[in-house]
DNA sequence: TGATTATGAAACGGTCCTGTTGCGTATCGG
DNA sequence: CCGATACGCAACAGGACCGTTTCATAATCA
């Protein structure tokens, strides 16, 4: 995914070798200004080289573009919390958006995913990076959930797995973005998924809690 | 809202009055900027003035900074489609979700909503004004909806309106935000309330469709 | 050692924008 | 008519950042 690389297999290029270290500080300088709320396009290389104590020659050298660079930032994230997947479905469920809610309250990890959120038109790569990076690995594990709780019954056995994930992430945001009194609010995600669930259980339902 | 008022009451200031049409034209080029894709912090006074056909000196003189003008121009938004609100509550939620869907196909629209959305860190008072302007009259119609339902017994009684909102209008823009296929769907509103309202109904349902 | 490449720092010319000022003209009230 | 204010336009000094180049120094290989 590098842009300009030079060692490649057993033949070292000869002459002194790229900071490995150097590297480090410019992906987690530009990680950490994206995660102060600074966006794309006012992102400069000269305030990344500053706070990685670089040479923008060093970077320049590196990345032809800053959109390269920031995909390369970003593939450094890795997919947090691999969520429990042990108790009931509803329990996971719960869990899941506990997760979202929690690192929404986070200011780095809120900034990163609004730029992944608002970019989407003229940076169309960093969200389908973000896409794969983020999005895509928890929705295989809710899917894995939702198609656990289908066989054993806890669930209607036709339920639209995308369609269900869709109501309970979009809710999520949406709650957290737009809700009026925008505390924080720690049972919310119980109220989601409780609410959800009364559509995602089979039909005959008889019993409540 | 304006930052620089002269004229209030009868009193003219003497002098030649400002133009209106000046104001309507500065307004409605940012509005078409912001509709490209330009971002808040990217949004120059100088590309407004040139697209409005307009002397820096008289952006200026009306508004100090730029977040005071954006929220202007934001409030020239008219709120749009006050929703048919004539079948059944399920047909008045499809609808719902259409104008949202329409909406978010017309680069106009997708645009400004991006900004609402992502910017809210840097810019509070924008998420603030699109939130009345463009949130808040919505989810008080659809609300309207909601709770006409939970009389006649469409719905439960004991419904969660503004959870419900927020699933319906959640699960809508995540699944154009997120969808593998982004392509365009429409049958998506229909799918995301007939998948909702399974949840929405009074628990004793016998028939379908 | 010497050849080779990387590094941080600094300086470069260039672009774009800022917010202000001056200018000649246009439009109001009196 | 006059005084006052707004208008579009051009110019200004100042700043941020671009992408490149130069330079002395550092690290690696043969």
């Amino acid at each position: 995914m590098k842009t300009q690389q030079t060692a490649e297999g057993g033949a070292r290029p000869a002459g002194r070798p790229r900071s490995e270290k150097a590297e480090r500080s410019i992906i987690e300088a530009t990680l950490e200004l994206l995660g102060e709320g600074i966006g794309v396009s006012e992102l400069s290389i000269e305030s990344i080289a500053g706070r990685a104590g670089v040479g923008k020659t060093t970077i320049y050298r590196r990345w032809s573009n800053k959109e390269d660079l920031v995909v390369d930032a970003l593939a450094t994230l890795k997919p947090p919390i691999p969520l429990p997947q042990g108790g009931t479905v509803r329990d996971d469920l719960v869990t899941y958006l506990r997760v979202i809610q929690e690192e929404s309250r986070h200011h780095r990890t809120r900034c990163i995913m609004n730029i992944a959120m608002s970019d989407s038109e003229r940076h169309p790569r960093l969200t389908e990076r973000f896409r794969e990076l983020a999005v895509e690995p928890r929705r295989a594990v809710v899917a894995a959930v939702l198609h656990r709780g289908m066989k054993t019954g806890e669930l209607r056995a036709d339920l639209d797995v995308d369609m269900a994930l869709a109501l309970l992430s979009g809710a999520m945001i949406w709650l957290t973005k737009w809700s009026h009194s925008g505390d924080y609010q720690p049972d919310l995600p119980e109220r989601i998924v409780d609410e959800a669930l009364k559509g995602f259980r089979p039909r005959p339902v008889t019993a409540e809690a």
